[in-house]
RNA sequence: GCCGAUAUAGCUCAGUUUGGUAGAGCGGCUGAUUCGUAAUCAGUAGGUCACCGGUUCAAGUCCGGUUAUCGGCUCCA
């Protein structure tokens, strides 16, 4: 039998007879000890299992329990054990159709006539932990694919079947493991004594594959990790974001509210929260005033044929609330607010000397939104955009998307965001516009974020339709992604309202016209920004920077004397003088997140002070009012940037 | 819109299994207490049990429908 030469990275290369497998080989190469940590190997490039036979030379690359790749096997093989678990529960009533890993655990979507429910998880769990203790092994096949889809079919499993119809290679693979066999790619861990930490998570309806016209099938969603510390961190995690969940810190800190009388996913600020928007909105003006943006006020409504002019009854219509009547003229809510600003533009004459034209609106827009998709602030049906438009010659295209760029950035990180992914997004199934005009623009958006040096990807067909479009997904203190910022560059709404200028030449040329939100929705952002200081805002942007309290009746008057004082130099300062107990006043004035509670006693009375806690329970040294606007002025400006 | 779950006082929740016209804590109000770094004590007022209909002598409780919310799918700022 002939020889080859296995090694694992970097290590000695031994011989062995050709048809070893991996883990016979593994057994020479390294120690037990770390054996005990390979759960599959890199051979080639391609992950693999440890079961499989080796036909020619090859470094193996091994992949450990405890690594990213390790844990997706380990999830996936979760998946398969959860499925055979059910499958021995239910039997053939349960169909499975596909179940992969995902960023945090994995899922498997069955069809199943009733649907699972939360009672039933002890069950799975139980015979999962069975399956487990019996160290079931993982049996990879090759076979045609037509056999597998006899297979298959024999089986009743009629998913499978439909996605082996659609595949394209002439062999696949599956695995057996005791009486489940699972169209599979792999690799997956050796036996089921691999997984030692895993739980059920929750079930929900999800389309196959995706697609809201074929069966709703019931998925379960689980997890697993290498190591029970981990779960635990992981449960941790999932415990700090619902306490972080700006619907119930909305509540608590008395934010907004959303009410069944006043219509779903329309949000009502209190005073807290209209006070957070207002200095969101007034940071938001000044920058874009220093940057060259003039602000615009638009209607809420116009005529139907405003949205006809503009393409959106035919490419956004759905989305938008039907008409209604005046005086026999049929008007629409705006979705958007593009056509207003260029109806800005066409009430004078432009010439080139002029450009850029930089135009900015916190617009309020409608959209429908269907009622499973509304979610607090993060989803909603009124919301309004930080919207600008920038009307500019085609030689400043770049700049200006470079500038814009650089204000996004700005803006972005003073609200702390300093972390994001860029997507660059391409031109979708419903579109305007000629091709011509689609890869101008797509290219000048390209260009315009090398130059930036900023890495991107391409989102294909993800572009809106009069134009492609950067976004930019900020990461929260979480880690989670969300898509805020987006620019997009539009050649299709000038034609379409015959905007022009008049260039050097003394001729009639029309703009390039471009869209852009930095936050998004103002209600998003918010609710983003919610869960991002989890309620403990900035100071500049803290609705409630001070709370004064008095510990006796005694410093009453001079507590009233510091609290009109602070409040007249702008600090934004509430008073607690009721005959409370300082223990008290101070839970609740941490409880409603106030960044400084300034404690004022018979000493501080007597010197003039008051004494500074902060959010974290310690204490600055006492200082008189003026010293202490000095302090929380700075503050401010520091943290606007 | 689809699948599943939920809906009781301003808030957080018990009561639903085994139908007999509602309970707690916090908050509110009143009073006492004047107490220095995360809840002082006592009293008191709050609810057509989401809405509509059905079964029943009797429905918060059982059944049907509607609405909203929650977890997902789809969609998306």
């Amino acid at each position: 039998m002939t020889q080859i030469a296995i090694s694992v990275q970097d290590g000695e290369e031994k011989h062995f007879d050709r048809g070893t497998t991996v883990a016979e080989a593994l057994k020479e190469l390294v120690s037990n000890k770390q054996r005990k940590q390979i759960i599959a190997v890199g051979c080639n490039g391609l992950a693999s299992d440890l079961g499989v036979p080796l036909e020619e030379d090859t470094v193996l690359a091994p992949i450990l329990a405890s690594s990213e790749e390790g844990l997706e096997i380990l999830r996936h093989s979760t998946a398969h054990i959860m499925a055979l678990a059910v499958k021995k529960l239910y039997g053939p009533e349960v169909k499975v159709a596909i179940g992969p890993a995902i960023d945090d655990g994995f899922y498997y979507d069955f069809d199943r006539e009733k649907a699972f429910s939360p009672e039933e998880f002890e069950a799975i769990e139980q015979q999962m932990a069975e399956i487990v203790a019996a160290r079931l092994p993982f049996q990879r096949k090759s076979l045609k694919r037509e056999d597998a889809i006899t297979l298959f079919r024999d089986l009743g499993e009629e998913y499978k079947v439909e996605l082996l119809e659609e595949m394209e290679d002439d062999t696949v693979s599956i695995y057996e493991q005791d009486s489940f066999t699972d169209l599979c790619r792999g690799p997956h861990i050796p036996d089921s004594s691999w997984l030692k930490v895993f739980k059920l998570l929750r079930v929900a309806g999800s389309y196959w594959r995706g697609d809201e016209k074929r069966p709703m099938l019931t998925r379960i969603y689980g997890t697993a990790f290498s190591d029970k510390k981990e779960l635990k961190r992981y449960l941790t995690q999932l415990e700090e974001a619902r306490k972080r969940d700006h619907r119930k810190l909305g509540k608590e800190l008395g934010l907004f509210t959303i009410q069944d009388q006043i219509g779903p996913g329309l949000i009502l600020w209190q005073p807290q929260g209209a006070l957070l928007r207002k200095l969101i909105e007034d940071y938001w003006k000044e920058e874009h005033y220093k940057n060259g943006y003039e602000l615009l006020y638009t209607p809420h409504i116009a005529r139907q044929d405003l949205w006809k002019t503009s393409g959106h009854l035919d490419f956004y219509g759905e989305n938008m609330y039907s008409a209604m009547e005046i005086d026999e003229v049929k008007y629409q809510l705006k979705p958007m607010n593009c056509p207003f600003h260029i109806g800005v533009f066409n009430a004078t004459k432009h010439s080139y000397r002029e450009f850029p034209i930089r135009w900015c609106e916190l617009g309020t827009v409608y959209r429908y939104e269907r009622t499973g998709a509304l979610h607090g602030l993060m989803r909603v049906r009124g919301f309004t955009q930080d919207d600008a438009h920038i009307f500019c010659r085609p030689d400043q295209l770049e700049d200006e998307i470079f500038n814009i760029i650089d204000l996004n950035l700005h803006i972005l990180k003073t609200f702390g965001f300093a972390e994001y992914d860029v997507y660059l997004s391409t031109r979708p199934e419903k579109y305007v516009g000629s091709d011509e005009h689609w890869e101008l623009s797509t290219d000048a958006l390209k260009q315009a974020l090398e130059k930036k040096g900023l890495n991107y990807s391409i989102d294909p067909g993800e572009g809106v339709f009069y134009g492609p479009k950067i976004d930019i997904k900020i990461k929260d203190q979480l880690g989670r992604s969300w898509q805020c910022s987006t620019i997009q560059v539009d050649f299709n709404l000038p034609e379409r309202f015959k905007m022009s200028y008049t260039g050097v030449d003394g001729g009639e040329h029309q703009p390039i016209m471009i869209h852009r939100a930095l936050m998004g929705s103002l209600e998003r952002f918010i609710g983003i920004l919610i869960e991002h200081y989890a309620g403990g805002f900035p100071l500049w942007m803290a609705p409630e920077q001070a709370r004064i309290m008095n510990i006796t009746d005694d410093q009453s008057e001079y507590c009233e004397r510091v609290f009109a004082q602070l409040r007249h130099a702008g600090i934004r300062i509430a008073k607690d003088l009721r005959n409370e107990k300082l223990n008290y006043k101070i839970r609740e004035a941490q409880l409603k997140k106030v960044a400084y509670m300034l404690i004022v006693g018979e000493r501080e009375k007597e010197e003039g002070t008051v004494t500074v806690r902060l959010r974290d329970g310690k204490n600055l040294p006492p200082m008189r009012p003026e010293e202490f606007i000095d302090f929380i002025q700075k503050e401010c400006e520091e943290g606007k940037g």
